[in-house]
DNA sequence: GACATACTTCAACGCCTGTTGGAGAAAATG
DNA sequence: CATTTTCTCCAACAGGCGTTGAAGTATGTC
């Protein structure tokens, strides 16, 4: 009958060491250029494997983007405390997460080559919503708290881009530090839902 | 000899209508989708036609990417009376320019597309660079110059992305205007060179 | 040992990609 | 009219894609 209770032989292996390897692909190709060929180099095993393990390309994107370390937890224990003075450190270990591992969850990549239409789409838009944006939403208050939340949301997905998807110089040279400076008090003010207007002087155009 | 005056037959309206379907597609699919059979279907044409004209696909994508109404013009009318209160208008102006046209600069889908490497992903960085991103640090003042205008534009990707690419509720059905309100002043700030440190007061994480 | 189950390998399928070469037609030139 | 030049269509190529099915192998169970 199923699969008992140990494994029975190397499948198991087999499959975590393809999922492995199709997160680290699909986040540094894309889903489109992460062919299910080379996935199955880098995890030693026959192509035939992942149609024979999940049933598809698509399935596998499908499992590749559930169980890992979401970004979801990293979130709310940022803001678990409020969210004041927050916002640099949300740069700060948004960028570290980047910077650290290379098989990070497959946004970037798949970001980029996702479009906005095709089978990892809306896959791909519900999962930085549910994970991500609607995290943020639930823990600031204010007006817009929706559309804050989703403008940082954008705000990290063009610096992510900018610094490794395009490597737009300097932003993709510059140190943490240097990038925190600016984009820090930029989501700060996302975050607070202040627009800047009252402690500004000079904002009305001449 | 070479074509004298006059056009000799339809080749040049042949290659006008191919260098408008490519920039179409290229928009709206990305490079690697915006196939050359796809293209030459939207031209009317054979797709070896392609390679006649253009010499392949990547000459195709680079001529796709010289001509049209770049956006440095925008860029330098706005920016030559001084960049103060600029910032909304900036925004304004650029929602205005995706929302318009449906064959705008391939740079979206490109941007999203290209990803970090292949043919297309250097030539479109340079572009973007240099006629959008040097016009900017061109014309702003302070510390960081690059870097603030590098940033500006990866607010500005990262908007066009969330709001286009992805559609990421509620930026994707906004009005202009809710998202100049939050948006604008952000650029202004980045353009201004103020981190707001000063007008803030807890910035320093915990 | 005999059988069944789970895994692996191999080869091939049909489809799509960008590109090429040759045949043919139309316009300009002599 | 004859020739050259320019353009168009058609067919085919080699290469890559995801997927499938059959054969084979090792492990488990009885």
């Amino acid at each position: 009958m199923s699969a008992r209770s140990g494994r029975w032989r190397s499948g198991m292996e087999s499959r975590r060491k393809i999922l492995e390897a199709a997160r680290t692909r699909f986040a540094s190709d894309g889903y489109d250029k992460a062919t299910v060929r080379a996935i199955a180099a880098d995890a030693g095993v026959d192509p035939s494997m992942i149609s024979y393990f999940f049933g598809g390309k698509d399935k596998l994107f499908a499992a590749a983007l559930q169980a890992p370390g979401s970004p979801r937890e990293p979130v709310t224990a940022l803001l678990a405390h409020g969210s004041a003075g927050v916002g640099a450190e949300l740069v700060r270990r948004f960028l570290q997460l980047w910077d650290a591992t290379t098989s990070l969850e497959p946004i970037l990549a798949l970001t980029m080559s996702a479009g906005s239409h095709g089978p990892s789409a809306q896959m791909l838009r519900e999962f930085i919503d549910r994970e991500f944006t609607a995290q943020i939403a639930e823990r600031i208050d204010g007006p817009d708290r929706a559309m804050r939340a989703a403008l940082i949301t954008a705000q990290l997905m063009g610096l992510a881009i900018a610094r490794y998807g395009m490597r737009v110089a300097p932003v993709a040279s510059a140190d943490h530090d240097d990038i925190v400076v600016w984009a820090g008090p930029i989501v700060q003010s996302l975050l607070d839902g202040e627009t800047f207007q009252s402690a500004r002087k000079d904002l009305a155009p001449g």
